[in-house]
DNA sequence: AAGTAACA
DNA sequence: TTGT
């Protein structure tokens, strides 16, 4: 993996394309060895409603949300630990993050065709200055970047397989999300959909 | 509201 | 239909 000039995205770093065919395979395998030990599930959101993506974790945490909220959890919700997070993704991390940290969290989103995230920020972290890396698999996602605070004008970027996005710095707090899928735009995973991973450090 | 609908 |  070679790093080159990232596009930046209202402070976000997108380095497209920066893990090759070869390796997004790779990576795909050791996620299926996760999903294996730690099956993939809907989260509800706080209000009861049940997100489109489905989801699951590694590392020392992992995010769930239920009634009770948004939070880190060092369990699935099936109480089993969560497993360890893939090599291919720390290599990344360590190539981009631009921190010492390692990160404790690999939370992973499954979309299928018709699953959407709506904007958010991702602000469950203890330490902000810790950036967020997200790694795109599989299907074309058209991806929203929008302000620090809710409302206001929003940029939008189609996300390939292989790039990796890397929220820090005056971005890390950007509202953000997930509009649409472009099924059948990718061959790596066989049954279709996107897989992101976003890495962060926790605590 | 990590969701949804409504409205321009 | 697209963007907020």
């Amino acid at each position: 993996m070679q790093v080159q000039q990232p596009l930046d995205l209202r402070g976000m770093k997108l380095f497209r394309g920066l893990i090759g065919p070869e390796e997004q395979r790779h990576l795909v395998e050791g996620l299926r060895d996760v999903v294996r030990a730690a099956p993939l599930f809907h989260p509800v959101t706080s209000s009861g409603k049940q997100m489109s993506v489905r989801m699951t974790s590694a590392g020392r945490f992992g995010w769930v949300s239920d009634r009770q909220g948004y939070r880190y959890s060092e369990t699935h919700p099936a109480g089993i630990p969560w497993p360890a997070i893939p090599e291919i993704a720390l290599e990344v991390w360590r190539m981009v993050s631009g921190t010492e940290r390692m990160p404790e969290c690999c939370l992973i989103n499954f979309y299928d065709a018709g699953a959407k995230m709506g904007m958010h920020q991702d602000r469950d972290e203890a330490d902000f200055d810790q950036p967020v890396v997200s790694i795109s698999l599989g299907d074309e996602a058209l991806f929203r970047v929008g302000n620090l605070t809710r409302g206001g004008r929003t940029e939008s970027v189609w996300l390939s397989s292989g790039d990796v996005l890397v929220m820090g710095a005056e971005a890390r707090l950007l509202y953000h999300g997930v509009d649409r899928i472009k099924a059948g735009s990718s061959m790596l995973l066989p049954r279709g959909g996107r897989i992101n991973l976003t890495l962060r450090v926790v605590t």
